[in-house]
DNA sequence: GGCGTATTGTGTACGACGTACAAGTAACAG
DNA sequence: CTGTTACTTGTACGTCGTACACAATACGCC
């Protein structure tokens, strides 16, 4: 709890005190620096990376000292996302059809994941009401602007379009950790398992499955194509945007 | 890699060599047992409680033992998950509309997350190849028959599907983590932050999303229901499917 | 200037985790 | 009975997050 409030003031007041009401030893990094470090190292090798030694290690200092500019690790974990959230590209939204805007800020979503990976695959990714958030949340709730929903169906509409994104730039990630992990799972794999490909590739006990997951399921040895699973769930969830925004309510 | 080997071999053939074929000391325990031991902890105590020392603890032995069943901890994670998949209570399609079928789908997806809210929060979530797995998703591309896709969509779609209730479920975890983390973070708690609110809660500088989120954000003192973005959510999903299934394709 | 207080920084250590490796124990085959 | 196989345990390592006590620095006040 007390961190949680700790974290909230560093997410709006990250230099804490003025500087000319301050007692004490000045600090020698500031919050935002610790932050940046976390990211960079996460941008470079990943979120595994980041423990408060390594952070500390790149910075210069012993691991304890990162803990005078934050309450915990997690809320540096928290900071590093609201940063990402501050410091992402936004497009304004012109006088485009709802449609283009929605794609437009699931795209502006999907760049971010692209550019920083890590951030999909967070611990626990309900973030604190940063600054980084509320100017997201606040764009992206403009893209919905005269699509006839009320208050509640806007907020709705707009966690499953980003859930969407989040969801899909996830299992990439995972797919990804997946492949590292047992390296090329192709169908020539499988055949060296033996008697294990016999009960897997089993077309009477699997029909459809052995079927379809030989044409398009990745996880059988098809070739996967993350850019597609995202452009086709896009596209569904703007058509299920559609039957609820519908042709009166857009423009 | 020979980890993930071995997680398939332990995954089709639980048991290892008929009884007959072994020499050597007998096992005091099966995998299925340590399986589902650390299914009971997850359902308990959560998944942080799943630890080796602790699965050990429950079963009397010594953590290193269990490294005579499983080759590490990522694939007894894997075999547990595997093993909802395979008792997740699955009905048959019987001769109703699409649209009936996939909402079944989700609901009994939904309904393994709600029974094992664990299961959305595992830290990399793509299963290998299990019996459980298979026959899922059998089961479920079955729900997809005569939609009039192709098998590269219907594999798409499902995945579509499955991603939503997944994401949902996870965003649920969430919240609840938050929750316990931070204890309510209602109107009134922000009000105390005094300074801080003021910013957040800025009208001037983020209209829409004050006062979209005082009515639907949960994240800014709203009541949250689970039940409803989830809902929402599949409502949208069907409907997005709906446009790609078309009238023709339905029965 | 000195003392009290505030604030940052470090040294040391703890508990927890996953798991390597060597040695011990039990069971089968010849 | 011996060699081999397979399970079990004891011990330990490296890594992690972070508690706590002490040290160092800087300001305010008398």
């Amino acid at each position: 709890m007390a961190e949680v409030r700790r974290t909230i003031d560093l997410l709006w007041f990250p230099d804490g005190e003025p500087e000319g009401k301050r007692r004490g030893r000045r600090p020698g990094l500031t919050v935002a620096r610790v932050v940046e470090t976390g990211i960079a190292l996460a941008d470079a090798e990943g979120l595994e990376a980041v423990s408060m030694r390594r952070v500390a290690q790149e910075l210069g200092v012993v691991p304890m000292t990162l803990y005078t500019y934050v309450p915990d690790k997690s809320a540096l974990l928290d900071l590093m996302l609201d940063r990402l959230y501050l410091e992402m590209p936004r497009a304004g939204h012109p006088d485009r059809p709802w449609r283009e805007r929605l794609a437009a800020v699931a795209g502006e979503n999907r760049r971010l994941y692209t550019a920083h990976p890590w951030a999909a695959t967070l611990p626990a990714s309900r973030p604190p009401l940063g600054p980084g958030l509320m100017a997201k949340y606040e764009h992206e709730l403009r893209a919905f602007d005269d699509c006839g929903l009320d208050d509640v169906t806007r907020d709705a509409a707009l966690t499953f379009l980003i859930g969407f994104v989040q969801a899909a730039a996830r299992s990439e990630a995972d797919v990804r950790a997946a492949e590292a992990r047992a390296g090329s799972t192709d169908f020539e794999w499988w055949q060296e398992r033996g008697p294990v490909f016999e009960l897997v590739f089993d077309q009477h006990r699997y029909p459809t499955a052995t079927r379809v997951g030989a044409a398009a399921g990745s996880a059988m040895g098809a070739a996967y194509e993350p850019g597609h699973a995202y452009e086709f769930g896009l596209a569904r969830v703007l058509d299920g945007l559609a039957a609820l925004i519908g042709t009166a309510g857009s423009r």
